[in-house]
Order: structure tokens, then C-alpha cells, then sequence
DNA sequence: AAGCAGATCAACCGCATTCAA
DNA sequence: GTTGAATGCGGTTGATCTGCT
């Protein structure tokens, strides 16, 4: 069946041969870009416009990069799919020369076996709970001797089995020689990593999805990602609403103030953290604009996200490091022992 | 060498959006 | 405002490749 734009001629499907791409490659040479429904006809091919199209976009353009994946790339195609999903498109964009059928292809086919294997849920970027869980319990099913690797003192842990990250990196530091290792680096960091960066990363990214207490009636979500402005429409929650990772609590707490999610000018926003007794209070002067700005600088950068601060265009300084002894609860810490515990058992 | 299974990736399809008449 | 064509996008397919038995 062809399309509107060749639907009363004959076209080829399939396999483009070396002198299709000839012709399509010599039409853009003398012609420029056209209006695609042309192009078959103009080329002298017996293709449809859509397909004209798919093949210079996806193969012939100049402008391809080709080749495998580099590291960096894959970094930010994981950082990016975080935030917007499978907009392909959208992702295609932070990678020159790559298309959004070739990171479509590389997500399907690699990133996302990756993402499992180190007990990730590639859709939401959250560790895999009850995957971990149930491979967990199934393999201490078959031993009687398990025992987990964490030596962190029950008794030091708060009431309700909070457990900050310095405590989850000391005890592993100790242990480090047990793991196995790529390039010097024991494997269960990448999994700790990954969760860090999502800690640090939803931190920046406060998103109001619950109070606020200027004016409750309010719409209570703005998508900064664009997917929509819509009242009561939660963006992809799974990687943008800092409540998911439990890291909210007496201990640590935000708000968000002065928010009008429907309108895109310059909006205050206050954020109060309050740790120890301690209120600590932030003010950011935000427009979608500027967040794109700032996503766009973690996406290009997202090294920097790791050294615990990012400094913003106007100077002003945002830190990390409190995400290292804010207190996690219970089913954090869980998921963490679980998916350690997992590579500890595996080696 | 043959057969098979899984991985890869170019290309297709259908739908949504945009554009122009 | 409506309609139809053009374009863009994401999911899926299927041919080919690769590695294993």
C-alpha cells in the first residue's frame, strides 16, 4: 500500500541499492531539499516520498555521525530518556549526527539489557524492588548460608531504619575487594552511582507536585518538560517527583511557594529545606526557559552532578552534598541492600 | 558444514501534528 | 473553521548478521 503523496505509482519497498542512493544522493546535489512528495519523481526513483525521506534522514545526510555509541553518548542518552521517555526525537537532539531511529535501535537493543542487568527498570530508572527482591530472595532460597554484605550496625540506624548515603559508602568501601572490578572500578558502584545521580538529579529537579501552600487551589503540577500544562497531569512522576525516592521525611523537607503554572514568565520559587532544626532556604528566579537552560547544562555536563554542586548562569551556587547524609527510609535502604547484596551473591 | 536462536538495524506502518488552500 | 496533503514520530517488522551447538 503506498502513501498520499505516491499512492498512484508503482513503488519499491525494501533494501535501498547503491544506485538508489546514487540517484536521491544526485537529486539533493542539483536540486537542494524539495518537498519530499517530489523528490521520486525529480530522482527518477520509484520510491515513495516517505521512504525518499527516511533513508537521506536516517543514512545519506552528510552530516551522520555513524559508528559505534561512545561512552559519553550512552551517558546521555540515559540521562535524557530519564527525563523525557521515548521521545527519540527529543533525545536525538543532545547527540549530533546521531538519528532518532539509530537511538531508538541502540536503546532497544543494548541500553536497556544494560539498564536490567544492573537492576534498574529501564522505563522509570528506579532500582528494580521487587525484581531485585524476588532474584534475592530465590537465590538465598538456595543457600543456607546467605548473609548480606552490609555490616552497618542496626542499632546506629534511626527508629525507623533510616540510612544515609555515607553510611551505605563506608560499609562498602570495606568490602570493596570482594567485588569484582571493570577497569579498577568494583561493579557496584555503577548501581550506586546511578542511584546517587537520580538522588542528586531529583533534588535539582523539584518539581511541585504536592503543596502549594501559597495557594493550595492551584493547579498543583507544572511540566517543565513541555508535555503539557494541563492542571492534575503529573509529568513522568517516575523520575521527576523526589518523593518517589522516600528521601522527603521529618528530617528533610521542601515546599515549593508562588508558583503559577500558567503562566510561563518569570515565577519565584522557594524552596525550604529543613534539616537538624536547621531552615536553610533557597530562592530561584524560574521560567521554563531556564529550566530547559539548566537541563540542557546537565545533559551536556552531567559529570558535574556527580561533584555534588552545579553553578547556575547567574553565578548563584546549588549544593549537592546534604543528599549524602540525608536520611533515607526504609524501603530505600532496602532496595539498596537488595540490589547489592544481588551483585555481592552473582560474583 | 548445517541449523538454530538471539541480536542488530534499516525500513515500514499507522497515527498525530502541522501546514496550506 | 474545515479539509486534505505533507511531514514527523514512535512502535514494529523482517532481513541479515553473529555466535553457538
Amino acid at each position: 500500500m503506498g502513501h498520499h503523496c505516491c499512492s498512484k505509482q508503482k513503488v519499491k519497498r525494501g533494501l535501498w541499492s547503491p544506485e538508489e542512493d546514487e540517484k536521491l544522493i544526485r537529486h539533493f546535489t542539483t536540486h537542494g531539499h524539495t518537498c519530499w512528495s517530489s523528490v521520486p519523481k525529480l530522482a527518477g526513483l520509484q520510491r515513495c516520498g516517505k521512504s525518499c525521506r527516511l533513508r537521506w534522514i536516517n543514512y545519506l545526510r552528510s552530516d551522520l555521525k555513524r559508528g559505534c555509541f561512545t561512552e559519553q553518548e550512552e551517558r546521555t542518552i540515559i540521562d535524557v530518556h530519564r527525563i523525557l521517555g521515548n521521545r527519540w526525537a527529543q533525545i536525538a537532539k543532545h547527540l549530533p549526527g546521531r538519528t532518532d531511529n539509530e537511538v531508538k535501535n541502540f536503546w532497544n537493543s543494548c541500553i536497556k539489557k544494560k539498564l536490567i542487568s544492573q537492576g534498574f527498570d529501564p522505563n522509570t530508572h528506579n532500582l528494580l524492588s521487587h525484581a531485585t527482591t524476588t532474584t534475592h530472595q530465590n537465590n538465598k532460597k538456595k543457600s543456607n548460608n546467605y548473609t548480606s554484605v552490609f555490616t552497618i550496625d542496626e542499632t546506629s540506624l534511626s527508629s525507623n531504619k533510616q540510612v544515609s548515603m555515607d553510611m551505605i559508602k563506608a560499609s562498602l568501601a570495606a568490602l570493596s575487594t570482594n567485588f569484582p572490578h571493570t577497569n579498577g572500578v568494583p561493579e557496584y558502584q555503577t548501581s550506586l552511582s546511578r542511584l546517587y545521580e537520580s538522588l542528586a538529579y531529583n533534588y535539582k529537579n523539584l518539581v511541585p507536585t504536592t503543596t502549594n501552600i501559597e495557594n493550595p487551589n492551584l493547579a498543583t503540577c507544572i511540566d517543565y518538560k513541555n508535555q503539557s500544562n494541563s492542571n492534575n497531569v503529573s509529568p513522568s512522576s517516575s523520575c521527576l517527583n523526589p518523593t518517589e525516592f522516600g528521601i522527603i521525611n521529618e528530617n528533610c523537607m521542601w515546599t515549593v511557594t508562588g508558583f503559577d503554572p500558567s503562566n510561563n514568565a518569570h515565577e519565584e520559587m522557594q524552596i525550604v529545606h529543613e534539616q537538624e532544626g536547621k531552615q536553610v532556604q533557597i530562592q530561584e528566579n524560574i521560567c521554563q526557559e531556564e529550566v530547559y537552560k539548566v537541563n540542557d547544562y546537565e545533559f551536556n555536563n552531567n559529570r558535574r552532578i556527580a561533584e555534588n554542586n552545579i553553578t547556575y548562569d547567574d553565578g548563584s551556587n546549588f549544593d549537592f552534598e546534604f543528599v549524602d547524609s540525608a536520611l533515607m527510609p526504609c524501603g530505600i535502604y532496602t532496595n539498596v541492600v537488595n540490589s547489592i547484596d544481588q551483585l555481592a551473591w552473582d560474583c
